[in-house]
DNA sequence: TTATTTATGTCAATAAGGCTGACGTATTTT
DNA sequence: AAAATACGTCAGCCTTATTGACATAAATAA
């Protein structure tokens, strides 16, 4: 590893860093927020469409580990996108306790409408930064993460 | 290593970014997250600390404009912040209508302890991806922002 | 000088989305 | 048969956001 000055980050990157997440996080979210709020939902309902049209058949205590919220918090979110019609749950075969999630045919529609403007952004972005920008950024955001948990 | 040979991001590639914006930001605001709850505090007021923090001296417009809510919600942390001694107001010499914002000693003290745990955790993820990772993955996070706003 | 705009503060009501605690039920595992 | 697991639900509370209305002081425009 080279030891040269110019390339490393320093103190003040590391404050910019941390602005960075704060303010790309908030205008990611900002125009799916706008979507669902027309429809009288918000960012939770969002993370749960998301999350089960990325993993069909996923369960209630899968879900729970992933979105890290309690299960009380969940219910409301969950009724909400059950009772539109847009999630519906099966019993599990193999363990008739389990409550395994799916969208439906309208939650599939939603779910798609939402992740358009995210993933055009990104195209977007990956496009004007180059060609192997999306590999290295998404290493650092894997490095990010909590692997203890 | 070079598992796509075209290097170019993929419809996949973007669902995994989307998730990779959710899990970052909900692992990096977890540390601070508990520090400020022990002190009865949340992470409303760990942006208000951080961003008058890192520009002091910043009126109560430019703040809102930074955060983008509203000022009843920013009274009430701000409040908070002021009353338990670490933020102060001075009256804006060039217009006495303004309200500078600056954190007292004791405010700059957990500033920097908020700030400590994420500033490491970047020191390690960049000085892990490589020397130029931090440039890349900065570029990339300039793009994703709204620059109309 | 008077009128208006700007910067800020504050009161009241409301909503979303978290939390804890407690209890119930069905199913699987021991 | 007993215990653990997966889930549902009721009740109450907190934080952080919202809208709307109104007040005050200071700067700026007419």
């Amino acid at each position: 590893m080279m030891e040269n000055a110019e390339n490393k980050a320093d103190s003040q990157d590391f404050i910019d860093a941390i602005e960075l997440m704060f303010f790309a996080y908030r205008d990611f979210t900002a125009v799916p927020d706008e979507i669902l709020q027309a429809r009288g939902h918000g960012r939770a309902h969002h993370r749960v469409l998301h999350f089960v049209g990325s993993s069909p058949g996923m369960s209630i205590a899968n879900l729970l580990d992933i979105l890290r919220i309690t299960k009380q918090s969940l219910a409301r979110v969950l009724r909400d996108l059950i009772e539109g019609g847009y999630i519906e749950q099966r019993i599990g075969r193999n363990d008739r306790r389990k409550r395994l999630l799916f969208l439906t045919e309208k939650g599939r529609g939603l779910h798609a409408e939402l992740m358009r403007p995210q993933s055009e952004r990104f195209a977007r972005v990956f496009s004007e930064a180059g060609s192997n920008a999306y590999s290295q950024w998404h290493n650092v955001m894997k490095l990010l993460l909590d692997k203890s948990k």
